[in-house]
DNA sequence: CGTTGAGTTCAAAAAAAATTGAACGATGGA
DNA sequence: TCCATCGTTCAATTTTTTTTGAACTCAACG
């Protein structure tokens, strides 16, 4: 009685799985988000929090966890499976939706609170008694808005340059 | 007698060092390496490993390693100062020449050993013997190939859109 | 309603990453 | 040549991040 879903991964899915994982860490991501949408990417059939967890050997939170954090880059879709039961998760496989998601939920409030904190910055400049000192200030400070304006103006490049 | 660099940071120093800090984690940089080249940029006077040490209250092997790293993106340049025995660290302060040392040492490197699994990946995916699950995994590996080529493409125009 | 089991949460444990500091090599000055 | 000390290295330690797993909520079904 062969499984449809075997407990333990193929050759195929484990280079998949692994390449997912590695290539997440330079996002700064853990492994595990990786390794799930890496498994979800390279199967056919739509996957269940349990088949994740039986067949990539983690935790049940882990799983939990990696779906949460994947859901807000609108990485996959919950879709009907073989248990009503459950919710089977379907890899979205859009570059672009992807790295959306990403710039949406990671890039922008970085920037965001970035903003704020040279705007506190340039306050603080104003009171610098040394007018020479409060010169070389203000000139990195407005050379750290200019960087902070052509970051921003990136991201909708970013997006245009991966869109189908 | 007020000291020519004082061992503590001042208000503003201590923000930006703060700032860049934070900065650098969303590229998966520890902290000490955002504070030292946060230092570097806000100071007129070029620095020694000593003053950072003193100054931002790190060690001396994080001072040498973190330095060691920002100097593989050209992030400084060594110049002379006080002490002829020291060397005296400046703040390259282009971000084009930051984000392109960042590509070439980060991003180029993962980038090519994704490469290299694509096609190891490849050469499995013909071995599979079921021909419909051939097909799916064929599809999903030149999906990959595509995505690696995309993001590729991306490099040189973020440098370009960064370029003064 | 009560029971079952899917999925979430979060404190504790484990794993990974960053930092330290002492030992070391190297270089310039006396 | 010897000394003093700058800067590097790396094993040990500390800190941070990630993972686990047990307790919990909630919804469906009998």
């Amino acid at each position: 009685m062969p499984d449809d879903e075997p407990k333990s991964l193929g050759e195929i899915e484990k280079e998949v799985v692994s390449l997912f994982a590695d290539g997440v860490r330079v996002a700064g991501l853990p492994r595990s988000i990786g390794e799930i949408y890496g498994l979800l990417f390279i199967s056919r059939e739509p996957l269940s929090l349990d088949d994740l967890v039986k067949r990539l050997g983690i935790s049940k939170g882990s799983a939990s966890q990696g779906l949460k954090f994947l859901r807000t880059l609108g990485a996959f879709r919950e879709v009907d499976g073989p248990d009503a039961r459950r919710t089977y998760f379907e890899a979205d496989i859009k570059l672009k939706k992807l790295v959306g998601g990403f710039i949406r939920e990671q890039l922008r409030p970085h920037f965001d609170s970035g903003k704020d904190r040279i705007k506190t910055l340039e306050k603080e400049v104003m009171n610098e008694g040394d007018a020479a000192r409060r010169a070389f200030y203000e000139e990195r400070v407005k050379k750290l808005e200019r960087w902070l304006k052509q970051a921003k103006l990136l991201l909708p490049l970013v997006q245009r340059v991966l869109g189908e």
